[in-house]
DNA sequence: CACCCCATATGATCTCGATCATACGGGGTA
DNA sequence: TACCCCGTATGATCGAGATCATATGGGGTG
C-alpha cells in the first residue's frame, strides 16, 4: 500500500540502474532529487558520528523515497542498493520549477504523501496489537471490502508476515487457528472473514 | 516527532473543543476539513460492514490528522475524542482556495507530510528489531546528536516505551542492563551513548 | 504538613511468539 | 522427466518480553 505502481513516471524523470551495494547518495550530499524504486531493494540508513548506523527504511518496488530531500539542502541518510535495482530519478529542480507554473503538480505529490501517512500510521497501530491472531485479523479487516468482508490477496503470506511484523510460522499458525475456529475461510487467494 | 508544535495555526483556522467520546466526524461524512490536535487524544477508527472496527491511529497533541481527506470526498474513518480535546479545524475549501493563488501553501503542507513519512518509516523500521535493548538503542541513536552522541529527553520513559512498542517494564530493564554494561550513561534527562 | 499520584525501578512467573527442524506440493527449468 | 526452489504447513523447544506485584521518591495539592 505504500506502492503506487499505476503512476506514470514523469516524462522528465530519468531511470538509473544500480548494482548491489552501489551507493545512490550519501548523508551530507546535496539533496538534488527524490526517487521511485522500480525494482530491487534500497536501504536508507543514518549513522551517528561514532560509526554506528540505524536502518531507517527499506524501500520496496513502487515506493518513492527521500521525499524529505525536497525541503532539505542535503540528504540526511545514505541510500544503498541491497540488490540490483532500478530507480526513477525525479530531479528536485524540475519538480520545483513545475510547482511555480502549475500547483497541480504539488497537489499530486501531496496526495501521494497523504496516502502514505495514513497507511504508515495504520501499520504502526497494527503493530501495537500483541496477539498474533488479533494482529493478523486487524490487518485482514483493514484490507477487507464488501459484505461479508473479504480480502483478495495480492501477495504471499510471507510478505504479509513481514508487513505485520510476525514470523511466517506465527502467521501460518494464526491462520490455521482462525480457520479451524471458523473465523475466516480461505479459498485460494480469497479470504472471507466470518 | 510527529508533532510540529512551533507551527502557527492558519489565521483562518478555527478551534473546536471536544468532550470525551464526542464524535468529530464519521466514516462517510463529507470530507470538509483536516485537523490538528492541540490537546487531548483522538482515535481514528475504521469499521467493516459487519460491525468490527480497527483503530487506525491515535492522534496526539501537535499532530495533524485526516490529511487524506484533502483528496477524498468523504472521510474513511471515524474520529472520536478519547479525552477532552481541542482541535484546530483547517477547512479544505480555504486550503484549496489558497492553493490556486499560492502554491507555497501546499508546499508547506507537503513539507510537514514528507517529514511525517520519514519519521513513520523510521518508527516502523525500529519495530522490526526484536531484542528490547537493541530496539531502545536504535531509538536512542536516531535521536542522538553531537559527538559523542547524546540525547536530551523531552518525554518520560513510559512515553518512549509506547513509541517503540515495549512495555515500560521491558524498557526500564533494558535501560538498567545497558547502563550496567556501560553502553549508556544517564544524567537526569540527558542520555549519553558510549 | 500530610497526602496522593505518577514516573521510576525491580522481582517472580508465565505465556506466546521466535527459532529450529522437517515435510509436501506446485511451478519452472535443465 | 527429474530436479530444485519456494510458498505453505506443522511439530518441538526455548527464551525473551508480557504480566502481575510491590517498592520508592519527588512534585504537586489540599
Amino acid at each position: 500500500m505504500n506502492a503506487d505502481p499505476g503512476q506514470q513516471p514523469n516524462a522528465r524523470a530519468r531511470l538509473r540502474r544500480l548494482e548491489a551495494s552501489e551507493v545512490l547518495f550519501r548523508q551530507g550530499d546535496p539533496a538534488a532529487a527524490i526517487f521511485r524504486l522500480e525494482s530491487g531493494r534500497v536501504h536508507l540508513l543514518r549513522h551517528t558520528e561514532d560509526g554506528a548506523s540505524v536502518v531507517m527504511h527499506v524501500a520496496r518496488p513502487g515506493e518513492t523515497f527521500a521525499e524529505a530531500a525536497l525541503f532539505a539542502d542535503v540528504y540526511h541518510c545514505d541510500a544503498i542498493a541491497q540488490a540490483p535495482s532500478r530507480v526513477t530519478v525525479i530531479r528536485k529542480r524540475d519538480l520545483l520549477r513545475d510547482v511555480q507554473r502549475d500547483a497541480a503538480e504539488v497537489l499530486k505529490l501531496a496526495r501521494v504523501m497523504a496516502g502514505q501517512v495514513r497507511d504508515l500510521r495504520a501499520r504502526l497501530e497494527i503493530r501495537n496489537i500483541r496477539a498474533a491472531d488479533q494482529r493478523l485479523l486487524a490487518w485482514l479487516r483493514l484490507k477487507a471490502r464488501g459484505n461479508p468482508p473479504s480480502v483478495e490477496l495480492d501477495r504471499t503470506w510471507i510478505q504479509v508476515a513481514e508487513e505485520i511484523g510476525l514470523t511466517r510460522e506465527a502467521t501460518y499458525r494464526a491462520l490455521s487457528a482462525m480457520r479451524r475456529a471458523g473465523r475466516i475461510r480461505i479459498e485460494g487467494r480469497q479470504v472471507r472473514l466470518a
